[in-house]
DNA sequence: AAAATACATATTAAACCGATAGGATTGGTG
DNA sequence: CACCAATCCTATCGGTTTAATATGTATTTT
């Protein structure tokens, strides 16, 4: 599987901090309530470097987080890139991947390279802004029953 | 990670297998061999249930392996949910996933239902027999430096 | 009989996942 | 100032998966 409940969760808590926030910081607690999901393990996927720098912060009381651009600004591919580290499909694309000696007659790399590509470009597509409209046009309820 | 070395050895295994099966059955030890990899690891991979329908294979001297059937019938993805078990995005898509509750409303689950959808319609669109063409069309070197 | 091959099962080291635990630090409020 | 609520920090842990390695057994051709 590719996108763990590490993606998942910091989606759900961006999405949720994104519906709150107008009434001022959204303290961890109560997304964590609401979504119910451990407060304790979301404390360490928001602190991770990248997921920190898509919130604002404060602490104390009435602290909280909120989202430091507007929602249109999050696409959910970032969001995941920053959650889980990297969403490519194989570690042969990865940045920091020590090339393998078959890599230049490679006849797989190029289907890597698209899958990759049909991807970004499908998750890139997406904003959180896209998911709050689409929560208040269809209030609970989706086609899918799993 | 999506896709680890067990799919990405599996499908570089059979198209050895495509490549060589004209002179009868391949032996698993000089596709090793060529494509670099254990043969021991080969062995679990090549026995995976659904991985050893896609082959017919032979004992004993001049005993080895052959595609089942022709090359155009095996799609990428095919090859890959074989050796994978699965190659969903999300564990909320997997057949036997128990349903958390949030599902009848969960305004994620459409994303991932499309983000599995365009996974699939790339990954089944390619064969072994495309990927034969194009090693023959531009034999050793494809567009990509890692 | 010997050799080559597929087939089977157990073990292992390392990494990753999804938490839980116990605090330290910061800031607002009475 | 004392208290409390919140973020921030670091360690630990049980379970699973990954990518092998190891040790065989069974089968077939020469």
């Amino acid at each position: 599987m590719m996108i763990s409940t590490r993606g998942r969760y910091t989606l759900r808590i961006l999405l949720d901090i994104a519906e709150y926030q107008k009434e001022g910081y959204v303290p961890l607690k109560d997304s964590a309530e609401r979504q119910e999901i451990s407060k304790k393990y979301l404390e360490q996927i928001i602190n991770l470097p990248d997921v920190s720098k898509m919130l604002d912060s404060s602490r104390g009381l009435h602290g909280g987080y909120r989202l430091s651009r507007p929602p249109e600004e999050y696409t959910v591919g970032d969001i995941l890139r920053a959650a889980e580290g990297s969403i490519r499909p194989v570690s042969c694309l990865e940045e920091d991947h020590i090339p393998c000696g078959r890599s230049a007659d490679c006849p797989f790399l190029p289907i890597w390279k698209g899958l990759d590509d049909v991807i970004c470009n499908y998750l890139d597509s997406i904003t959180l802004q896209d998911i709050l409209d689409r929560k208040s046009e269809c209030p609970g309820g989706n086609d899918y029953v799993i």
